[in-house]
DNA sequence: CATATGTCAGTCAAACTGACATCA
DNA sequence: CTGATGTCAGTTGGACTGACATAT
């Protein structure tokens, strides 16, 4: 019990601090995600049910991220030509700018900046796999 | 960054499990952590203060929740004696039952539904209690 | 006096549900 | 036809801000 508060109380010490470092990129860590999973997928355009699979969201909160994104833009959207029924979200240079900048930022001072030796993040998200396969992730 | 990003995910599905496990008592997490608060204080009485101080959420938010908690009959409220500003919350016999009972839930179809052998859990708390001592917990 | 406590009204981003149009 | 995709409107719970009454 103590090692699932603990997740749940560094979560938010974590959640708190990305979003304080994204704030003036005007992103949240939920939105930074999509736009990371947009620029390493390979024509930097993914569909808009593939996000949703891959960070394991609603599709409305899907359509609900990608409004605002669309909106900063740093994303566009158009029909998908393989599947009429679909729509492809793309990342814009705009956004792979923000996303360079965002990440250089979260990198820097989150990331790197934690006080863990190596041995410990590895441990950490060793037993996190473990946890998450457990729940049926990464399937 | 692998290890950021797993306990974020962790936390989606703790959290996830957690609150549908609450769900037949009403209960929230947040409510949850609440009732336990209480229920593990010498008197079950505590000022509204200290619980947002040990949960690290905010005044309002703490309103809230003890808001909640007194429309479901499992915590009063009660001026401090002690302090003529304060707000003593304090749980009640039904608090006590659905404390338990809720509990008795989550450590069986949570706590010790993780298939992760002993020493992972201790090593996972271990680490996280490092990364929460950097960002300034346990003060 | 300044400071601390808790409440209130209102805002915000996220996640959900259910209904729906569209297309495979 | 059924089933899948994404959007929309509306709801919910949590966390916040700023103003405030009250008491230290």
């Amino acid at each position: 019990m103590a090692a699932v508060t603990s997740v749940m109380r560094s979560y938010q010490l974590l959640i708190g601090r990305a979003d304080a470092l994204l704030q003036p990129f005007d992103l949240t860590f939920a939105r930074y995600e999509v736009l990371m999973l947009l620029t390493f997928s390979r024509a930097g355009e993914l569909p808009a049910g593939k996000i949703g699979e891959r960070l394991q969201v609603h599709p409305a909160s899907v359509t609900n991220a990608l409004d605002r994104l669309e909106r900063q833009t740093l994303v566009t959207r158009r029909p998908n030509p393989a599947d009429g029924r679909g729509v492809l979200a793309g990342i814009t240079s705009n956004g792979r700018d923000v996303s360079s900048k965002s990440t250089e930022a979260l990198n820097r001072d989150l990331f790197e900046a934690l006080p863990l030796p190596e041995r410990d993040l590895l441990e950490l998200f060793r037993v996190l796999r473990r946890l998450r396969h457990a729940f049926g992730d990464f399937e």
